[in-house]
DNA sequence: CTTCGTGCAAACATTTTGCACAAAA
DNA sequence: TTTTGTGCAAAATGTTTGCACGAAG
């Protein structure tokens, strides 16, 4: 494929294979192991580096977006398609909270803070259903 | 102090001066390091390890809880006082949003994800009033 | 004598960077 | 020949644990 500049950009299999699967059909927040595992999956053998600059570029980018939801290592996800998380107390499953509740909430927001507001992470806890029915 | 067995127990400063700063008059989300400082600041000598396991029992013990901001520390507050935060995508400067704004919306989170929600944290983005005066 | 709080050092986990090489421009 | 994507290894950062000692019960 060519870019804007008639120039052929040079393959690059490994950032290729992360960005379509940060931007691709299945979104959500992935940790740097989960998608080397993934992109080595898919048949391709990658490095951890090679993935963390993939990464890095994506963010730099503004494609994808850093998150933290308490276990210490860092997620990636895309900046489309916002939506809110919750996690599991018991045994750690994230899942997705579909919708948003609280674009509205900027105004006040600044309003006690003085802070512009551009942004917003939210991340619920609670109790899994599987949890649920086995504790 | 006496406690509930009549026993004396064994004098602790260090991680009485842990409990007192993190659940003392100014409560917000400390990291590891700045309680260290802190606590060397009121003029005790401390190891990190030590703070690190003062942290660990008060966390046990449900006074605080871990928080974790996106700049890839943990951070600990009382689980009093709940509030959010904004963080400055400029400087990182960290801020509180008092109040609360979202109690309500557990109900409609638990109906979307099937999640029994018990808790939640909120971290907004944004530009503080400092760096929109440079920038 | 036993227990507990602490410091020191090392182990771990995760993220980030330096370096070299091969393939593509 | 120069540039770029990659792998390998190591550095850097932050969290957690093992061990020993000394002070308080």
């Amino acid at each position: 494929m060519h870019n804007y500049n008639g120039e052929v950009p040079r393959p690059s299999p490994v950032t290729d294979a992360v960005r379509s699967l940060l931007l691709g059909a299945d979104r959500h927040a992935w940790a740097l192991d989960e998608i080397l595992t993934e992109v080595r999956t898919g048949g391709r053998p990658a490095d951890y580096s090679t993935v963390f600059r993939a990464i890095s570029t994506l963010e730099r980018e503004g494609l994808i977006e850093r998150v933290e939801l308490g276990d210490g290592k860092a997620r990636y996800e895309s900046r489309q398609d916002h939506h809110e998380h919750i996690r599991c107390v018991v045994c750690g499953e994230v899942a997705e909270v579909p919708g948003c509740v609280l674009e509205e909430a900027a105004l006040s927001v600044m309003k006690r803070t003085g802070y512009r507001v551009e942004g917003h992470r939210l991340l619920f806890s609670g109790t899994c259903p599987a949890c649920r029915a086995i504790g």
